[in-house]
DNA sequence: AGCACGCCGACT
DNA sequence: GTCGGCGTGCTC
């Protein structure tokens, strides 16, 4: 009798697995990777099989066995994979396991897990035929469902919308032996809305063609070929092709493929292209498709019916068989890397899958990492496909200008009369939400701020209401101070919205539209807004970094960036990087048509690197002037981070926990590992925070002391009102 | 995590 | 006398 070691799916830290079962002959189809019910104790618990042994060390009679098998799990690799992310990331098996499972696959015995569809299909027999012919006795329901059949099977959906039929006339027909029916599988396809894209292969540039050439013969297998590569092409250099291109190599060989993306690069457009390139092959998983759906779209790879996933970081666990190809777009972007636990980046678990499968891996930005600029060999696409050069970059100094003008700098104001002249478009980027971030009393300097959290309250002029931008607090927006009655309230700074009232007043009648996540919330949205300014003949669009991204307009002749440095001022050893990302992004928004096109960088650090850089479109001397410095600090990649977070809303209790395990790490960690903290963070949702940082140089061992610290701390209750997380690799 | 078992204080 | 506090331990 064969032994399953089971999993529990429990959010539980100090529950350790696996347990052991007995496999019955019933079940002999049960193998690693496969979803169980087990009795638990006096409960139920959903479980996966991690093994199958051949004896356990129990005595038999304490061997309980599995209720029933669900009807999807994963594969061997992925259980292996899932369990692998749970120790990288200092997380439980249970956690790394979901990550690889059907999605729906909960915790608990709840069990409310999603499955496959089933439709009631009737057929007509010959008796039924034949009954139409003889003008046998038949209700106009009857007769009409008959007359529909005869052209083919149908559902009992279709039935309905084709003649109103209900179920009750198909059990008739078929009590009286006129027709058959049986329930089939169907499939819950992720809805399009209406875009038809465009199949067609555009002619590859040289360096295109280089690339994919390279990349097929990793594919190949070919002595010599790197396995691993980095993408490096401008803005609209044609990466997007050079993707299809070798997601396909890869289907001619019988391999399967997976397309990471961000979340944003999941708009409509950019699904489209690839369906409509690769048709039934291609499946998606996001977060945007219903449960059903996506249980479906994940099944369709399970089977191999479908071999091509794109999505955003989750997709790289997608259930692809015959792994050949992982394709990483924007590699730079932060949205691969998961907030929650596991904090696993699945830039990392790509590389992982690759190693493991023997797939090609391919990361594709126009604004590569430190990282992956020093550890992976380089395509280059140096060239815009439309032949274009990439749009000059004016700096305009914030220091010398009049702070009683405004946010925005008289040459700005001038290039934009200068688009509205030309009836063109424009983008205004500024990375703050609202309309001014401190409201203040001009009598007695009284601060609003959030009651929950240590931080400003922002005046939003568009609700009417200051909003705490870490919690769900809001409140009406006051008309007079609190403590002394004075009206003369001061709104400081700038957000979208104050821009955006500032655009409509001076560029009038140019219609100014906002995008950010207050105005793109609602379902749709996002693209609704984008297409508007798509459809409208001279516009602004104005917005957070989302203006940036997942869109190509070639009548924007002026990309504009009120506060470049906003991001550089962040204490983070990665704020160089993102600004500079930042910058070339919007950049590259800018001048993709025939007018060619601007960019406006205002900024109080001209001189940063990242900026001047950005500016000359040279993320070759950025990159390698970034990684002295990271060398010199020790940073990532010379070093790996890992961080551990506290939270409570007592704030003895978390300074103490902070501490102890600040103590118990410094033992633990591998030598030459390097302990921050534990410092203060501000207060968010009433809790006291605090973090540690560690530098290592030594992986594994830092990763090993993580472990056993958190897991004692999991397992010692006096602390268990201290959430304690743990981030590897933290951004 | 749940849930039971178990051993000490304030009530009918 | 017992109801219930949550400390400790177990779940194949």
């Amino acid at each position: 009798m064969a032994i399953l070691r089971v999993e529990p799916l429990t959010t539980a830290r100090a529950l350790r697995g696996p347990f052991d079962y007995r496999r019955p002959e019933a079940m002999a189809d049960l193998g690693v990777g496969s979803v169980v019910r087990v009795p638990f104790g006096p409960r139920r618990l959903l479980g996966v099989v991690v093994e199958v042994a051949e004896a356990s060390e129990l005595p038999p009679e304490r061997l309980a066995e599995p209720i029933e098998a669900l009807e999807a799990g994963a594969t061997p690799e992925l259980v292996r994979l899932g369990l692998w992310v749970a120790r990288e990331y200092c997380s439980t098996p249970s956690r790394g396991l979901q990550l690889v499972l059907p999605p729906g696959t909960g915790t608990g015995s709840a069990g409310r897990t999603v499955r496959t569809k089933t439709e009631l299909r009737a057929a007509i027999l010959p008796a039924g035929e034949a009954a139409l012919e003889d003008g046998e006795r038949l209700g106009s329901k009857q007769r009409a469902v008959l007359e529909a059949l005869r052209a083919g099977e149908m559902s009992s959906g279709e039935l309905a919308t084709a003649v109103g039929s209900d179920r009750a006339t198909l059990r008739r027909l078929e009590g009286r032996g006129l027709v058959s029916t049986h329930s089939a599988a169907m499939r819950r396809i992720p809805g399009e809305p209406g875009l038809a894209a465009a199949a067609a292969r555009p002619e590859l540039l040289p360096e295109q063609t280089e690339a994919v050439a390279a990349i097929v013969a990793a594919l190949d297998g070919e002595a010599g070929s790197d396995r691993k590569m980095l993408l490096h092409g401008v803005t609209g250099s044609g990466k997007t092709e050079v993707y299809l291109a070798a997601v396909e190599a890869a289907l001619e060989r019988g391999k399967g493929a997976i397309v990471l993306v961000p979340e944003i690069g999941l708009a409509p457009q950019a699904v489209a292209r690839f369906r409509a390139r690769l048709g039934d092959r291609f499946a998606v998983l996001h977060s945007a498709l219903s449960a059903g759906e996506r249980y479906d779209e994940w099944r369709r790879l399970r089977s191999g019916e479908a071999s091509v996933c794109v999505g955003p970081r989750s997709a790289v666990f997608a259930p692809v068989r015959d792994l050949g190809l992982i394709v990483i777009d924007e590699e730079h972007d932060a949205s691969y890397k998961q907030e929650g636990d596991p904090t696993y980046d699945a830039r990392a678990v790509a590389r992982k899958r690759a190693t493991d499968t023997g797939a090609v891996l391919v990361a594709g930005t126009a604004t590569p990492r430190p990282e992956s600029w020093l550890e992976l060999p380089r395509l280059e696409l140096p060239n815009r496909v439309d032949g274009r050069r990439m749009p000059p970059v004016h700096l305009v100094d914030m220091r010398e200008a009049d702070p009683r003008s405004g946010p925005v700098h008289a040459e700005t104001w001038e290039a934009l009369e200068g688009v509205r002249t030309a009836g063109a478009k424009a983008i205004v980027m500024i990375n703050r939400r609202g309309f001014a971030p401190w409201l203040t009393c001009r009598s007695c300097g009284h601060h609003w701020g959030c009651p929950n959290c240590d931080v400003s309250l922002i005046v939003h002029r568009h609700s009417g209401r200051l909003v705490c931008h870490h919690c769900a607090h809001s409140e009406p927006q006051p008309r007079a101070c609190p403590e002394c009655g004075s009206t003369t309230l001061s709104q400081a700074g700038a957000g979208t919205e104050r821009i955006e009232k500032l655009l409509r007043e001076r560029l009038a009648p140019m219609p100014v539209l906002r995008l950010d996540s207050d105005t793109a919330s609602e379902r749709g949205a996002h693209a609704r807004i984008l297409a508007r300014f798509d459809a409208l003949p001279s516009a602004v669009l104005v917005g957070t970094q989302m203006v940036a991204k997942g869109h190509d307009f070639p009548e924007v002749t002026l990309s504009a960036i009120l506060d470049a440095d906003a991001t550089l001022r962040f204490p983070d050893f990665r704020a160089e990087e993102r600004t500079f990302a930042m910058v070339a992004q919007l950049a590259g928004r800018s001048g993709r048509g025939e007018a060619g096109g601007e960019v406006i960088v205002q900024t109080l650090a001209p001189n940063a690197a990242s900026i001047e850089h950005a500016a000359r479109h040279d993320s070759a001397g950025f990159l390698e002037l970034e990684l002295e410095r990271r060398e010199v600090l020790r940073y990532p990649p010379f070093s790996h981070l890992s961080r551990v977070n506290f939270a409570s809303e007592d704030e003895e209790k978390v300074d103490e926990a902070a501490r102890t395990v600040a103590r118990e790490l410094r033992l633990g960690l591998p030598k030459g590992s390097e302990l921050l903290g534990p410092a203060p963070m501000f207060r968010v949702r009433n809790r006291h925070r605090r973090r540690i940082l560690i530098k290592a140089e030594d992986r594994a061992g830092m990763i090993v002391a993580m472990r056993e610290v958190v897991e004692g701390r999991a397992a010692d209750r006096s602390l268990k009102d201290v959430a304690i997380g743990v981030d590897i690799d933290p951004q």
